[in-house]
DNA sequence: GATGAATGAGTATTCATTCAT
DNA sequence: TATGAATGAATACTCATTCAT
């Protein structure tokens, strides 16, 4: 689009395409909603998105490249403070970021193009190489604290980001699929987090 | 339902439903494709269930229930083996569980009324009850082993099991996410066990 | 379709279909228009027809292999008779079957894929073998006249079809061009056709 | 139009949409693709045309009235070169004339409003009048011919104008109707002129 | 005059559901 | 019970036309 008025129009219609996508799920998520919600016609979707699906891909990025500015910048914090601050402020994020991106990834569930468009956006801009996967950060972080000395040496980064990764990941999801709207208190992210910290293993010797 | 022939063709619908339902999710599944799948006439589906959504509860029940008598007799391993085994069994079966049934979980993601259903069934069986958390044997499972004194007694019992049941929950989850078919493979879960097993935080003093 | 109703009911299809495709031409005629014309709802069409390209081309199909059954017995005709009779029943069959046809092909016209399907049946059944192009069957009688001596032995027996062809055709197609009802008359085909078999050059020697 | 650029830009639409309609035909044609080709946008056809059919219209008689002028003098040929090599040249015109106004014909074929408005132009201006029918030259021609002594008085002048017209419009119509993209050389005009200017039956006697 | 964003009625097609057989 | 033809509301998408800039 040429014109500011095009693109505030586009801004528009992802703004409610990731609402309703969200509330609807993709294949229920009609595109007459979709304009109606974003105030214009139907018709105007089509002058911005290919279709459908391009709509839904933008939504996502738009979505997920919110995220990853403040994501990427986490693996900073190795040094200071304590782990389980920094790794409660990982998990926290990971928390708001799937709160966001499940519903869409969700409702993308069963369709392999979408989610083959998820992965691989058709334009080839590149924009989907913005949206950074949240183990990378949290296993650049892990790393760097073992230099430090403050997580163990003998741990497996990659696998240990993604056994922190999945305790809001799991909460998030859970929470959505009971349909309980506020699950997250009563999931206790950080009592969980010491059990992650602190190993399950009885230590046999003395 | 009254007669052989009648129940048969129920199940057929049922085990036609949940692979179709799965696969597709639920509202990509055509109630045309389920009952080619099993068998049947379209029209046969009315005659066992009142709509599409009733098919899909049945499914969902069938399929919970089916795994909750393999999930309720593992807190019985408490004491046996070794508690790194007895866990990865418990992964292995999460991985199986959430492998069937968050595709029709997630399938109903987005759907109030979908939702609604899994949670209340219509005909007030209270079948739905039969349907376990994995939270809860693990759950059991942990606590007895504290008792033994294989894991330590100072972790939250529910907290560890929710540490442990995210893994291969997220694990699924992510694989069909990034639609990797196997990505299972490279999600290394005992790895990962490992690291919840032994803790993450390096131990200061000597 | 596997009862009679089906049947019946792509028959009163294809019959709506004809009209409606000649009336409106393919693009214009909708679906809606056709299924209205048959007395059935819109969806019945798709039980029938793959989509509204298929059903054009049965429309199409059954009006030509009508046709071509009539037309495959006329060179039968060669050394009966008079040659000028003979072609004149030759062009008035080939009047009806333009006045058939022409509409449909012309509805047809600028649609690449259309003009394709018409060439080349999906199914393969082999069904377009039916259509006879109307040059054949007036190229071997040509052909058989000039074996029995009633037409010149050195006129290309295929060009003189396509020059004999080529006035009801076109009178035809003209007279739907310029929108008259009833040019046909005012085209005195016989008086045409006999400047072709008299000739036009003057016989220059004595 | 009451400036030069003005002028240009009706005149680049015209020749714009004689492309575009005749590739596409009427219905398939968009005023997007016209514009595109004109290199204008889409609101600029507006300025010029009242709607799509009026621009329709305009491109009709534009291509009408060219070949006319070509058309108008081709009767002063009589008496020159050959009878053959004049009704050659005829012929080309007519192949070429069709080519282009054919399928502008055809698109509007099943259109009754396009049909009224080829007809009668909107304006009244009487452009239309300007339209020569391909036949009244040829005929005329003939006349003149035959009154030179180079074609056989005998013969019915509109009725072999109409004889030697059908031969090069039924190939274009044919070869579109086919598909063939070069069907023309395969139909052999020449050797099909022969047969007219030959004649069929054969001479009976010496 | 020219632009192109916006419009919204119109179109082919899908699919859960009904019902006569 | 089972069938499958018929239904028609719903949906994504198109495109001629309008109009603010």
């Amino acid at each position: 689009m040429k014109t500011e008025r095009g693109a505030s129009t586009r801004q528009l219609l992802i703004d409610a395409a990731v609402g309703v996508f969200a509330e609807r799920g993709y294949a229920r998520a009609t595109t007459k909603e979709i304009a109606k919600a974003a105030g214009v016609a139907e018709g105007t979707i089509y002058r911005h998105f290919s279709d459908k699906k391009d709509l839904f891909q933008a939504a996502f990025i738009e979505k997920s490249s919110l995220m990853s500015e403040e994501f990427v910048r986490l693996p900073e914090l190795a040094g200071r403070a304590t782990v389980r601050d920094n790794l409660e402020r990982f998990m926290r994020v990971i928390e708001d970021l799937e709160e966001t991106i499940a519903p869409l990834q969700a409702s993308a569930w069963s369709d392999a193009d979408l989610m083959h468009a998820l992965a691989v956006p058709e334009d080839g801009s590149g924009r989907a190489e913005q949206v950074v996967s949240p183990l990378e950060p949290l296993s650049l972080y892990i790393r760097a604290e073992q230099e430090l000395g403050r997580i163990r040496k003998d741990a497996d980064a990659d696998r240990a980001a993604f056994a922190i990764f999945s305790i809001p990941f799991a909460a998030v999801m859970m929470s959505r699929m009971t349909g309980a709207t506020r699950a997250k208190e009563g999931l206790k992210i950080m009592e969980t987090l010491d059990v992650v910290l602190g190993g399950l293993l009885a230590i046999d010797t003395g």
